[in-house]
DNA sequence: ATAATTTGGTTTATTTTATAAACTAGTCTA
DNA sequence: TAGACTAGTTTATAAAATAAACCAAATTAT
C-alpha cells in the first residue's frame, strides 16, 4: 500500500535533495547544499545513504579542474517520492 | 519565515499525532495507538515530547476504573503544524 | 481467594541516526 | 612556496528513536 512513511524520506535533508532531483534532472554537490543549507560533511552522509538505498546515482568527474559530484534521481527515487508525496498528502489530508 | 522544517514534526509518530489532533478535538492512548501503529513505550515518548513543546495538553484521569490519557492540540501546535504543512507543500511542489 | 491475564501506561537500555569537526587531496594565488 | 581555498570524505560525538522491561491496578479463571 501507501501508508507507510517512507524513513529516508522522513530527514529534511534527504527530502529536499530528493525533492530538489525530482525537479531538475540533475545537481552538483554545491548547489545541493545551497538547496538544504547542510554541512558538507552531513550532505556527503546523506548523499551516500540515498545511493545506498538506489534513490540517486551519483557522477563523479572533474569540473575545471575540481571534483565535481553530480547527482540524478533514479527511477526507484521517482517511485519513493512519489509514494512519500502521497503518504503526506493522506496523512496531512490535503 | 516558513522555510524551515519542524523538527518534532518530521518524525512520522509526531507528525501523525498532530495531525490527527488537528482533526478531532482529542484522542486518548489507545486511539493514538491505532492511529500511528507505534507501541506504547515509543508513544508515550512521543507524546512527553510533543507535551514538553507546549504542542498538546495531556489530560490524565479514570475512565471506568481504568487509566486514560487524553490528548489536545495546543495553540502552538496548531500554528507549528500548520506552518509545516506550509512547509512540505513548498518543498513538495504540492 | 488467589493466580494468571489484561489494561494502560512509564522508564530505561540499546540501537540507530544526525551532525559537525577533523581530515584528505588537490588547486589557486601572492 | 607558503597560505588560503575548493570539494569533498571519514569519524567521533550527540541526539533521537525504539522496544524491552517494568509497574500498578483491574479483570477473569480456577
Amino acid at each position: 500500500m501507501m501508508d507507510q512513511p517512507d524513513k529516508l524520506l522522513s530527514n529534511p535533508i534527504r527530502l529536499v535533495v530528493i525533492s530538489s532531483l525530482h525537479q531538475v534532472a540533475s545537481a552538483d554537490f554545491t548547489t545541493l547544499m545551497e538547496l538544504t543549507q547542510a554541512t558538507k560533511g552531513n550532505l556527503s552522509v546523506q548523499l551516500k545513504k540515498l545511493q545506498e538505498a538506489g534513490y540517486i546515482h551519483i557522477k563523479k568527474s572533474f569540473k575545471d579542474n575540481y571534483p565535481n559530484t553530480r547527482c540524478e534521481i533514479s527511477k526507484a527515487g521517482k517511485q519513493a517520492f512519489e509514494k512519500h508525496v502521497a503518504y503526506l498528502k493522506k496523512v496531512l489530508r490535503i
